[in-house]
DNA sequence: TGGGCATACTTGCATGAGCAACATGTTTGC
DNA sequence: GCAAACATGTTGCTCATGCAAGTATGCCCA
C-alpha cells in the first residue's frame, strides 16, 4: 500500500502508466503539505517585505472586523485562529501596544475579556488587505481553474466537517484561517 | 470580487443560488488552510501521546532512510523539508543527542557535512512509521475517494510546479513533506 | 600563486508558540 | 447558601525557528 517510508524505489518503480492507488494517495499527501508550505511562505514573505502585517495578525483583524460589534472573546478569537489561549493573550498583547486592538472587559461574565478592533486597526486591515488578497490570488487562486476550486472544496469538506465541535483541546499550528 | 474583508455582508449577498465566483474562491482557500491546521494538529497531537517523534524528527528519517548510502547533505536536508539551515542544524543537533542521526564529514568538499541515520534511527522510523501512516489515513486520505486524491494532486501540481527550483532564499515554515 | 568572492555550515540573538500553574469569577449540587 | 467543580484569561518557563554575522573551505581568474 505505500506510502511507507523504506522504500526507495516507491515512485521510480517500473510503472508504466499509473501508479498503484497507495501511491497516488502518498502523492496527494505530499502535494498538499508541499502547497501549503511553499504557499504561506511566499505569502508570509510578501508581506514582510511589503506594508507587512504579520499573517497571524491579519487572521485577527479579519475575525475581528467580521465579528457583531467588531469585538470578539478571546477563547472564540482563540478558537477561531486555531491558537492556543496563551498565544491569544500575548498576540494581543503585541497587537494592542500598536495599537491595532483593545481589550474590553465584559460585563456579563467577568472573567472574560473582548479584543476590540480599533480605528487604526480597521485601518491598518484595510491597507493590508489589498496586497494580501493579492498574494494569495497570484500564488495559489490564480493557478487554479473553476473545476480545481470547487474539487478543493469538495475535498476539503470531507477532511475537516466544518465549524467543528473542536473534539479535544485547541489544535497548535497557528495558522490563518480567515480568507 | 469579494475576498474581500471589509465586507460582512458579503457572503449573505443577494444571491439565491450560488455564490460569486470569488467567494467560491475564498471559501476553497479558507478550507485549504483550516484542513492543514487541522489535519497537521491531529497528526501532531498523537505522535506526541502516541509513541512520540514529532512530525519534524520523522520527516527528517524519511528523507534519510530514502537517500542513497541513508545519508544527505545538510543544505539538500533543508531544502527537502523546507527549513532554514539553522533551524536544520539545531534539529539535527537535537536528533543526534538522541542518537537517531549522526554527522558525517564530508571527504569531497570538506565544507560540507552529512546527516546520516543511525541504526537507532532507523529503528525509530520503523518504529513510527505505522502510527503515522495510520494516522495521515485516519485523518486525511481515509475521508477522501480516488477522484478527489486525483483532483487534488492536480490542483497542487498546478500551485506548485514540482520540485522547483526554489526560487529566493529558503521559505519559512518548517512543515513536513515527506509521505 | 594568491586575492577575492562564493558556498556550507554554525552561532548569537530575538521572536512566537505551547503547557502547566495561577488568579479570578461562575455554575452546580447538596 | 455554600463548597466544590469548572471556565476564562494571564504568567513562568521552555522550546523551536529565522535572520544576520561568523568561520572554514573551495573556486576562479589574473
Amino acid at each position: 500500500m505505500s506510502l511507507t517510508p523504506d522504500n526507495p524505489d516507491n515512485r521510480p518503480s517500473h510503472n508504466s502508466a499509473g501508479d498503484s492507488a497507495g501511491d497516488r494517495r502518498a502523492t496527494a499527501w505530499r502535494a498538499f503539505l508541499r502547497a501549503h508550505a511553499t504557499v504561506i511562505g511566499e505569502l508570509e514573505q510578501e508581506m514582510e517585505e511589503g506594508e507587512g502585517l504579520p499573517l497571524t495578525w491579519y487572521d485577527i483583524l479579519v475575525n475581528l472586523e467580521c465579528a457583531p460589534n467588531c469585538r470578539l472573546r478571546m477563547q472564540a478569537l482563540a478558537d477561531s485562529i486555531l491558537l492556543s489561549r496563551s498565544g491569544l493573550t500575548r498576540l494581543l498583547d503585541r497587537m494592542a501596544t500598536a495599537g491595532l486592538v483593545r481589550r474590553e472587559p465584559c460585563s456579563e461574565d467577568r472573567r472574560g475579556t473582548y479584543a476590540a478592533l480599533t480605528d487604526q486597526g480597521r485601518q491598518a486591515l484595510e491597507k493590508a488587505a489589498p496586497g494580501h488578497l493579492a498574494g494569495v490570488d497570484r500564488h495559489f487562486l490564480s493557478k487554479l481553474g473553476d473545476d480545481d476550486i470547487e474539487a478543493l472544496i469538495l475535498a476539503f469538506g470531507k477532511v475537516v466537517p466544518q465549524r467543528e465541535p473542536e473534539p479535544v483541546g485547541p489544535v497548535r499550528t497557528g495558522a490563518l484561517h480567515s480568507l
